[in-house]
RNA sequence: GCCCGGAUGGCGAAAUUGGUAGACGCAAGGGACUUAAAAUCCCUCGGUGGAAACACCGUGCCGGUUCGAUUCCGGCUCCGGGCACCA
């Protein structure tokens, strides 16, 4: 007789299967050719210092997937490190006096045992830490194989700079326009830093987007837009009385040349040169031009706060017409895109219109409304939908397409124009002048410029013994960092003090988990056995940037023979937001749920449990104290039921046996469950409909123990019914699972057990239930046989007592039977 | 401001391809067990009317398509994510 404790003590139950996990290195997986692979993947966590709920959520489910992939029989890669390096390092050692390498190692130790008291099944013999050597040394490596490729350039861009603190601040880190700790007003200032060329890739990254169906198509349509691909021209128009010929010619880029004829002004960023030029000799404008100059680096600013402009007095010439035009200074105007310089069009685009209501400038009209219902009143707003031109002269009564193709004609004819292919999207900025993240492995030379780090002589390490105050990175004072011969003329040189983007991290560290091992090359073989990701998770809040650049790295580790297939990751889960009390759990909200001392107080597995089942895993999902209590009511409900239940072995023919019509219901829900189960977890990903429905199995199962009379055969089936709920259970409370799954007579452990089959047999049923409506409405339901004609549903409907007093009234108009569904009768 | 989502009982949610709205769970109320409490078990549980049978209304708001709309289309409102130096 086989026995178990009644009574469901998790940390009992969690010991004993962590340390079984753990003394057979249960979740250590190697490279096999023979076997289908499948590599699943949580976006790794910044080392904060303790986990959070969201934290929670992200490897929750990441891991159900990879033990229910397990339990398919595939070979499953589920590795997890640390995104290590980063800001809140620098806070915390400005705040603690304790520098940021110590403080970010010592949270990794704590955050490791959190996660492994979670029962994650990670191989735990890849772990990675990006701001360790070993790994960021790859990085710096290929930073300068991308330099050599001409992948890499250098440029002026802005930085917010705080004059108090004398340092560059993030954007996070500006306050309604001050810096966070001096409070000083922040400025834009230019500074010299380092881009990848990831427009090289737009083109690929935006046609690849429509093959990756195992995305979002969210996720798709929101890098689609921020790649942001448009067709249009590029022209010049010249400055009247320039004589520098650089600034005099001015150049624009529109998607509507179409109304080139309706220009009425040119607006220039306030950084473009024309705006200095012309500030030079007008104290107001560059008063103005300083003003403007001067806000936060971050677009929704940009577009939320007043359009200003100011008249240069400079003149622009019209290319076609020949027209001076005014040229402005205009705040909403982005350097950063396009030339930083648009023609404006009043009449047909709705800034322009209001720019030009504001200043007074001329509002023309050159396009009609195809139609003459159409509403186009240009006292009122600017008509932006695409027409026939007018007031353009040979161009009048051409549509969009063939004024495009006219206009871009003629200004190529004349050698002012040409059509062109423009994105949104922008190089890749990523110098940071910050001190903990991997520093940028380049020297300067007052002779030979820019020079990469020699492979030889990589990593440059970051110095981790370091005094961390308010006044930014310590390595540029750090003489013996920053004096290093020149590698080219070994004359003396400054290496380079900014350091990466974190984002150059993250971009690649899916790869790196294949072969953290290897010392002496970035990848190898196995990167290309484990690549790509067959399943990513991670928050919906990393769509675009880290997304894309991933995606980019990719490409560029694929031409760099590195690894060979075009994506980084087949499939995509975007897990939404952890909420309590309708708002998003933070610390600044004090709304936070400590999961460590859930975990003692119910077990990992509730709370595993009761992240999933809360909601589908892409929705938000709110916290609730007493749900939890109620996934710990069932678990302790399901512990009894098994333990009621004396296990018996399993007869192979079950589906041969005699059964009663009580026990042949439980055959039929046990593998209705079984089916809804697996499509949920393997197509769905949809955890909580899974449980739910496990739920309601397990009910079916207490339910006939009740309502038996005994009989020989009930315990065969309620065993089959447990095994597929704790087989069901496994992937998501695998602690409990592991224990009953011993209970109910098995050797091998639950870890190593295969999903279970669907028996088509005790599917089958004979009838089915038919819902009659009249009118749309639900009146009546009726049971009928399985094999049922068309005809003879229409008329058993018709006959329906329910149904006739409906119908009896009016007129039968028609009846539409949708077999195996319904009948609905119309009536007027 | 721009791009992308979301809105369903008292609460979290489900309804998978346009076909029974509210599965599953929480909370609440009633009952059983108990000296009592906890735990457990049973019943009720969208709104209105009704003793009940049942009827009508109901998926953020306004309108449309359809035999039939939570689901599709058009127009709004509110909430959330992203906007390139938070990760």
């Amino acid at each position: 007789m086989s026995s178990i404790d009644p009574q469901y003590k998790p940390q009992e139950v969690e010991a004993a299967a962590q340390d079984y996990w753990q003394q057979n290195d249960s979740f250590r997986v190697v490279e096999d050719p023979d076997r289908e692979k499948f590599y699943c993947l949580s976006m790794f966590p910044y080392p904060s210092g303790h986990l959070h709920m969201g934290h929670v959520r992200n490897y929750t489910i990441g891991d159900a997937i990879s033990r229910y992939q397990r339990m398919l029989g595939k070979n499953v890669l589920q590795p997890m490190g640390w995104d290590a390096f980063g800001l809140p390092a620098e806070n915390a050692a400005m705040k603690n006096k304790v520098a940021p390498a110590k403080w970010t190692y010592s949270n990794i130790d704590y955050m490791r045992e959190q996660l492994q008291k979670l029962g994650y099944a990670y191989d735990w013999s890849r772990e990675i830490a990006t701001c360790h050597p070993d790994y960021y040394r790859w990085e710096q490596w290929f930073f300068t194989r991308l330099y050599e490729k001409g992948l890499v350039y250098k440029k002026e861009a802005e930085v917010n700079w705080d004059p108090v603190d004398q340092t560059v601040l993030a954007n996070e880190q500006v306050v309604d326009g001050r810096g966070w700790r001096s409070g000083a007003l922040v400025e834009r200032r230019s500074i010299p830093q380092w881009f990848l060329k990831i427009t090289d890739y737009a083109e690929e990254l935006l046609t690849e987007l429509d093959k990756m169906e195992g995305w979002p198509e969210k996720v798709r349509t929101m890098q689609s837009n921020w790649i942001g691909r448009s067709e249009g021209v590029e022209l010049d128009f010249q400055v009247a009385g320039e004589s520098d010929a650089e600034l005099a010619r001015l150049s624009v880029y529109t998607t509507r040349p179409d109304t080139l004829l309706g220009v009425s002004y040119v607006a220039v960023a306030p950084q473009h040169p024309l705006a200095a030029r012309a500030a030079a000799d007008n104290s107001e404008l560059a008063e103005f031009v300083q003003q403007q100059i001067n806000t936060k680096v971050a677009e929704a600013e940009l577009a939320t706060m007043e359009k200003l402009g100011m008249d240069t007095g400079l003149k622009a010439i019209h290319p076609l017409s020949g027209e001076e035009v005014p040229i402005y200074v205009a705040n909403f105007v982005l350097m950063s895109y396009g030339s930083g310089a648009v023609m404006a069009v009043p009449a047909h685009d709705q800034r322009d219109w209001e720019f030009a209501q504001k200043y007074g400038l001329p509002i023309k009209q050159v396009i009609k409304p195809l139609t003459d219902d159409a509403d186009c009143d240009l006292d009122q707003a600017a008509y932006t939908e695409h027409g026939l031109l007018v007031n353009s002269g040979e161009f009048d009564g051409l549509d969009f397409d063939a004024a495009f193709n006219a206009i871009a004609q003629r200004l190529e004819d004349e050698n002012k124009g040409h059509r062109k292919v423009n994105y949104r999207l922008r190089d890749w900025g990523v110098s940071r002048q910050r001190y903990w993240g991997a520093p940028i492995p380049m020297i300067n030379c007052q002779d030979c410029g820019a020079v990469p780090v020699p492979e030889e002589d990589l990593p440059v390490l970051l110095p981790e013994d370091v005094d961390f105050d308010a006044s930014g990175s310590p390595l540029p004072k750090m003489e013996s960092f920053v004096n290093v011969p020149c590698p080219r003329c070994d004359k003396p040189a400054k290496r380079e003090t900014d350091t990466f983007d974190t984002f150059m991290e993250s971009s690649w560290y899916f790869a790196r988990y294949a072969c953290r091992d290897q010392n002496d090359k970035m990848l190898d073989e196995r990167a290309d056995y484990w690549l790509p990701v067959d399943q990513y998770v991670g928050g919906i809040e990393h769509a675009i940037l880290h997304l894309l650049y991933s995606r980019f790295y990719h490409k560029v580790m694929r031409d760099e023979g590195l690894v060979s297939s075009n994506e980084p990751m087949t499939n995509l889960l975007t897990q939404g937001m952890v909420l309590k009390d309708g708002a998003k759990m933070s610390k600044s909200k004090g709304n936070t749920v400590d999961p460590l001392s859930l975990i003692e107080q119910y077990g990992a597995d509730t709370m595993r449990m009761f992240t999933l089942f809360a909601s589908a895993p892409d929705q938000s999902l709110d916290w609730s104290d007493s749900g939890v209590e109620g996934m710990f009511r069932f678990l302790k409900r399901l512990w009894k039921l098994a333990a009621e239940h004396q296990p018996v072995t399993l007869n192979s023919d079950i589906s041969q046996l005699e059964l009663t019509a009580e026990q042949k219901k439980l055959r039929l829900k046990t593998h209705q469950t079984l089916d809804k189960v697996g499509d949920d977890f393997g197509r769905r990903h949809a955890f909580n409909t899974a449980i739910a429905a496990t739920m309601e199995l397990v009910n079916a199962i207490s339910d006939f123990g009740k309502a038996s009379a005994g009989n020989d055969n009930d315990a065969q089936v309620v065993q089959e019914a447990l095994e597929t709920v704790v087989l069901m259970l496994a992937p998501i409370v695998p602690h409990a699972c592991h224990v009953l799954w011993q209970y109910l007579g098995h050797e091998e452990a639950v870890i190593d057990a295969r999903w279970p089959e669907v028996d088509k047999k005790a599917m089958q049923q004979d009838s089915m239930l038919i819902v009659l409506q009249v009118n749309g409405k639900l009146r009546s339901k009726v049971e009928v046989p399985k094999n049922i004609g068309k005809d003879e549903l229409e008329k058993l409907a018709l006959a329906d007592e329910a149904v006739q007093k409906f119908t009896a009234e009016g007129t039968i108009r028609k009846v539409i039977v949708v077999p195996g569904r319904l009948v609905n009768v119309v009536v007027s």
